[in-house]
DNA sequence: AAAATACATTGACGGACATCTATGCGTGTG
DNA sequence: CACACGCATAGATGTCCGTCAATGTATTTT
């Protein structure tokens, strides 16, 4: 993953409710109406938060009927999981900043 | 650490300047004006985002003489490593999402 | 002391962002 | 078929953000 692509991902968790959102979804896939009643946001705000978490990868969207189903790209989030993890505040000795 | 200060850090890796400085970092102790030197950005730009990732609490700045030196904090970069770490795609399963 | 260096602050400006209301579109349900 | 539901899109609006030029403040060098 490259700088620009981690940027982008940061930016997308940079909203509160975004972060919020992935959190949730990170306890399994969910759909939209039932994100909406844990925020105070309408829900075309809702769609607009979710077209930014998607458009960088970070969530997946599947259609079923009337509803869209998220969850959190595997792929996506273990590239990023990797890119933070390779941060170090001590050039990657051991018992630093969590290694 | 909370859902707020993770946003607020996120918020503040969205930038790829920022992002790219905190890699820089992630090399060791640098002072402004080597940091300067990586980028095509005016010295008070560089000023505004130091102080950004300073407020954040993800970069430390010690100034000596008419130097000042940043470096990452060893604390909050393991509290944010943590916090990012903790997200999965399928609730915990090993071998997921980079777990 | 004068000049140069490193950095912060101020003020301004254009663009991006989060949010809303109104509306459209597809899918179930009566 | 008509209506309700879930969601996306369009347009508007107020606010925040990244950037710069100009300036100020220490500190070091000559």
């Amino acid at each position: 993953m490259n700088e620009i692509d981690a940027a982008l991902l940061c930016r997308a968790l940079g909203d509160p409710n975004r972060l919020k959102i992935v959190q949730l979804l990170s306890g399994g896939e969910k759909c939209g109406c039932r994100l909406l009643e844990a925020f105070e946001i309408t829900q075309p705000t809702l769609s607009h938060h979710m077209r930014i978490l998607c458009e960088c990868g970070l969530v997946d969207a599947r259609k079923e009927g009337k509803w869209s189903h998220y969850s959190l790209n595997c792929a996506t989030l273990a590239a990023f999981k990797a890119f933070i993890g390779d941060l170090s505040c001590c050039g990657g000795e051991r018992g630093c900043c969590g290694e």
